[in-house]
DNA sequence: TTGAATTCCTACCATTTTAGTAGTATAATA
DNA sequence: TATTATACTACTAAAATGGTAGGAATTCAA
């Protein structure tokens, strides 16, 4: 029951965008250096968040990445969505999870409540309130 | 961030004990045919739930398990914790989890709620609370 | 007293996931 | 045109997951 480095790493390259926005962009080679993460792996992770639409990117000498957005505006559950895949603690409650158990299963209840009180707090959460 | 089998198949097993629970021991035979889980798979996880005293057993012939206590004195945090190990969602969080950007990292309090509101909910929920 | 039913214990293993590394193509600019 | 950057894809070692398998110890019933 663990985060993944991709949803963890995500999070600190998000907060690295936002706390270090301006009018330039941000290459990745800088966060790398910042976060002491190997700039070959983030660049598997940054390609997620940016088929996601989180970020405006450019490519060539001066490139690199800028949040899309105010920072306010990303919710932590949708960061983590878009790199970790979804956030179900069980399969059972994913989209196409059937489990012809989940009728009479008396531990269904109590996996839904836990994928509520989770999607609820990750939900709340902004990237503003992170980088305050 | 998925709940493994060994943590959902012991919710399982000891919602099974607490539906059937009764004057006799309950075999695992029973318990798997129940639930449809392998019997050798099971035997593992329910070494796991006996260590951590949670249940009192019989061996020979008319043997098999029960309860120790009352279904509402088991909290589910407790049997997932002897089951899946801490449920900590990262490893910053765990006893020893020792990251030495703790201090400067934006994203550690964040994870600290996360794991709050997810131990909050597995401790108010009890055994009883599944059965009935 | 012996055989069947049960728990208990440990070793093994195939598959999947995780956490990267590596190479190359493409694009932009000084 | 050399340099600096993103973009894309393939590969891989190590760990975790989800079991299977075998046998020992214990208990009771016939």
């Amino acid at each position: 029951m663990k985060i993944s480095t991709k949803g963890r790493y995500a999070l600190r390259v998000m907060t690295d965008l936002a706390v270090n926005s301006g009018e330039k962009y941000i290459s990745l080679k800088d966060i790398a250096e910042r976060q002491k993460i190997s700039i070959k792996y983030l660049e598997q992770i940054i390609s997620l968040l940016n088929k996601a639409g989180f970020l405006v990117t450019a490519r060539g000498y001066t490139g690199g990445y800028k949040l899309a957005k105010e920072a306010k505006e990303y919710k932590i559950g949708d960061i983590l969505r878009a790199t970790e895949g979804d956030l179900n603690p069980t399969y059972c409650l994913t989209e196409n999870g059937e489990c012809e158990r989940k009728k009479v299963c008396k531990t269904y209840s109590f996996w839904k409540g836990l994928d509520d009180v989770i999607s609820q707090y990750v939900d709340s959460k902004t990237l503003e309130d992170l980088i305050k």
